[in-house]
DNA sequence: ACAGTTCTCTACCAAATGGTAGAGAAAGGT
DNA sequence: ACCTTTCTCTACCATTTGGTAGAGAACTGT
């Protein structure tokens, strides 16, 4: 049967989805199977096991990330909170079009440990060149001053946490329509930039 | 078999941790029964579905969190930076002593709506009394003006997701001994108040 | 001593889980 | 035309899942 896409790219996306909302354990390959249309045993010729297939999504998923943030960060302006304030509306657009994205990230915690560890050793580099910039800049006196590892994760957790909480953002009355994610975005890079200004 | 404390508590227990920590769908009755060293029909016995033990689990937590939240409302100062301080280290100190009760909380948005609904609406007067307070002090020009819901939650996400998010803060080199754990807290609670100061 | 309630157990069960074995279709290269 | 590789399928399998049936302790009040 000729394939419109690869089939293989089909799973990797439909699996995202799945495993970013509901968790990885808690999706069985017949679930993903059926989501896509094929046989379980297809998915197992592309992935050899669930383990298999959780890593490729994982990867996937990170390449696509690291490909929007570092294009934000290459065009944007010098100022510390504009480049923040570029990132996270990059981060933000893929994020509220696809929540399972970042959920995902909230995933990996879950995992054992010697799985997620690859993933760990190569966004480390990322992650500590994110926290020697912004001691730079809190050092030169463009960002408030503060333990920059700390700071890193806690908007780092803003960001996730406000992305992948319907729940929260639906309990106080949010609706998800374009105004609504439009003001969220906004409000947000507000929040940050208080948050961060000297 | 005389029990030291009851075994319902006991279940409810380690149910909440493996629950706050795996997620829900995650988790089996046996794993839960083998944890608490009984049978897994005694827990059957206790909550005659998983189901109901998700929900008594969710109940108790929720009421938990309400108690010690309301208790460090009542004893804070007026001053509305203050009082979301007293919250914040409120909620922070069971939360660290057991990251699973805040993982709970997140894991209700992959619960079936129904099954959350009793909780969600048990939840939203506290909510919206959060949401009104924070417009008052905002229209007083004691917050930084914004829109508070939005506000609420992007407090809400902070906390709840610096908590919740070890692997994070592993990957910045944080370690969760007492001094660590200290300046997650003042660093946290600087942070809201460098967001939230007018 | 005894009956009744409370509690925990062993023994099952049907359905779903991740995974194996291997057949057969489709396509390309020669 | 034919062989090989690529791809998807049906048919199974052992294990684990949430849950049922019902027996038997252990504590109660009388």
């Amino acid at each position: 049967m000729a394939r419109r896409t690869g089939t293989r790219e089909t799973i990797l996306d439909r699996a995202t989805d799945l495993f970013g909302v509901r968790g990885f354990e808690a999706v069985s390959l017949d679930q993903i199977a059926a989501e896509v249309g094929v046989a379980k045993q297809t998915l197992l010729y592309w992935f050899p096991s669930k383990d298999e297939l959780i890593e490729q999504v994982l990867a996937a998923t990170a390449a696509e990330l690291a490909i929007v943030i570092e294009a934000a960060i290459r065009s944007a302006p010098d100022d510390p909170l504009d480049r923040v304030e570029a990132v996270v509306k990059a981060v933000f657009r893929p994020a509220v079009r696809r929540p399972a994205l970042l959920g995902l990230v909230r995933e990996i915690s879950r995992l054992p440990s010697n799985a997620s560890d690859a993933l760990t050793t190569r966004v480390e580099p990322l992650v500590a060149r994110a926290v020697e910039w912004m001691r730079s800049e809190m050092d030169n006196g463009r960002l408030r001053a503060g333990d920059p590892s700390i700071i890193v994760s806690l908007v780092y957790a803003t960001v996730t946490g406000i992305a992948t909480e319907p729940e929260a953002l639906r309990a106080v009355g949010w609706r998800a329509d374009i105004a609504g994610l439009r003001r969220l975005r906004d409000e947000l890079v507000r929040f940050l930039r208080a948050a961060l200004t000297p």
